[in-house]
DNA sequence: GATGGTTATATCTATGTCGGAACAACGTTC
DNA sequence: GAACGTTGTTCCGACATAGATATAACCATC
């Protein structure tokens, strides 16, 4: 099945919330200088446009400092808030991106142990620690490939000393090598390899080829899981 | 500014994308057993309901198996493709939320090298590998509270040996203990200090109490930055 | 004081979405 | 063969969204 996440990203605050067209206005106002030639430019209504505005100050407080009269006839341009919600609607979207790009590779089991949402999860690779906010039984780990990290397994701290409650020591399957960036496929002695992607300098630096042995680690508070 | 992220979820093949409605009927569908009565206890409209199942299937491909006639008049059941999609769409939901709740540490910096995506960011707390897709100057890197693994300072791997790039030693600000988990903010030179999300056995197993000394390390591929 | 381009506001209309109703087709059961 | 509750299909109307238009208010500049 050939399919792909997407995701719509939005920023909500006292119950209006802010989305990628509000996003696209706001910069339209901040390129052009007025609200008039923001909306002219994207080929929307100026009135709904103003009306907007309007509204999404009353959530986020003043977003556009808007002059009337005056030279030019006046002109708009953004408050520091406003900037401020822009990079933050642009981290948080960054952040999505990050899921819905990279790969994830999706480990079955069951869920043998529960505190909270914290669980234990019995996998065919061995025990692993997820965050799984309900359900028992069977349930989906979703890994993702940013979230793992590589360490030799001659030089990996014991148990005791990391925040990694899951470490898998496993031997490379495959690697698939980009310009700067690599992703590793490590047999963990699961159905499917586990998927770490790392960068070309740590690739070389650990000396990882097809065979090598190398410890996979990551978090159980990275990986996420649903029942199924 | 009290702005809180949010999302929508899709899953997209061939021009179609699924949404949360979607995913709705089909788990209706799967409940109540027929199409009629799934679109029934949504309220919604089943001609329309129907029309979006034919429309989605000639994207995903089969998802639910239909049959009228017959004892009860006939009935509609999920196929395994529905199931699988379900299960995919959930789990990248879940990555999502993860992204949307988890606290982010956001910190400022300048873009001193570049190579393709990876990038080298001179911040406060030193120079940080970040993925940055565009731009050059200004950057605000975003370390979610999860991407970031604690180890103790007297076991940690040399840099040679581990593929998180980059690694601050610093000293534990504060702790906000949850049943399970635990946030540790540690201060690492920069103007707000480092989030970390680890279970509350990791941060009894590494003894970390206000005021010690740890080791804070995250992937390069698990930062993403945004210029500014 | 006239000018000009802006903000502010109200209203009309086109469009798409979605529920609702109506009806045919289907096939097992009785 | 009649009954029944489903699927399949068409069409209508209510509603929300958003562009289009018109008009008033604003104010530094000339």
């Amino acid at each position: 099945m050939d399919v792909r996440p997407s995701f719509d990203t939005y920023i909500g605050s006292d119950g209006v919330t802010l989305d990628s067209r509000d996003v696209a206005l706001l910069r339209a106002i901040d390129r052009e200088g007025s609200l008039n030639n923001a909306a002219d430019s994207l080929g929307r209504s100026y009135a709904h446009a103003q009306r907007r505005i309007v509204e999404l100050e009353e959530a986020f407080g003043s977003l556009v400092e808007r002059r009337r009269g005056g030279s030019g006839g006046g002109g708009s341009e953004l408050t520091d808030t406003a900037r401020e919600l822009l990079a933050a609607f642009e981290r948080t979207r960054a952040g999505f991106e990050g899921v819905a790009d990279i790969a994830e590779t999706v480990l079955a089991g069951t869920i043998v142990e529960r505190e909270g949402e914290l669980v234990t999860v019995e996998t065919d690779a061995g025990n692993v620690r997820a965050l799984v906010p309900e359900g028992d039984g069977d349930v989906q780990l979703s890994l993702r490939a940013d979230a793992v990290t590589l360490t030799d397994p001659e030089d990996t701290p014991v148990p005791e000393h990391t925040s990694a409650r899951n470490r898998f020591l496993g031997t490379v399957e495959s690697i698939e090598s980009g310009e700067r960036i690599a992703r590793i496929a490590i047999d963990i002695g699961a159905d499917e390899p586990l998927l770490a992607l790392v960068t070309e300098d740590s690739r070389a630096k650990l000396g990882l080829e097809p065979g090598s042995d190398v410890v996979a680690s990551f978090k159980a508070t990275a990986t996420r899981g649903i029942s199924t």
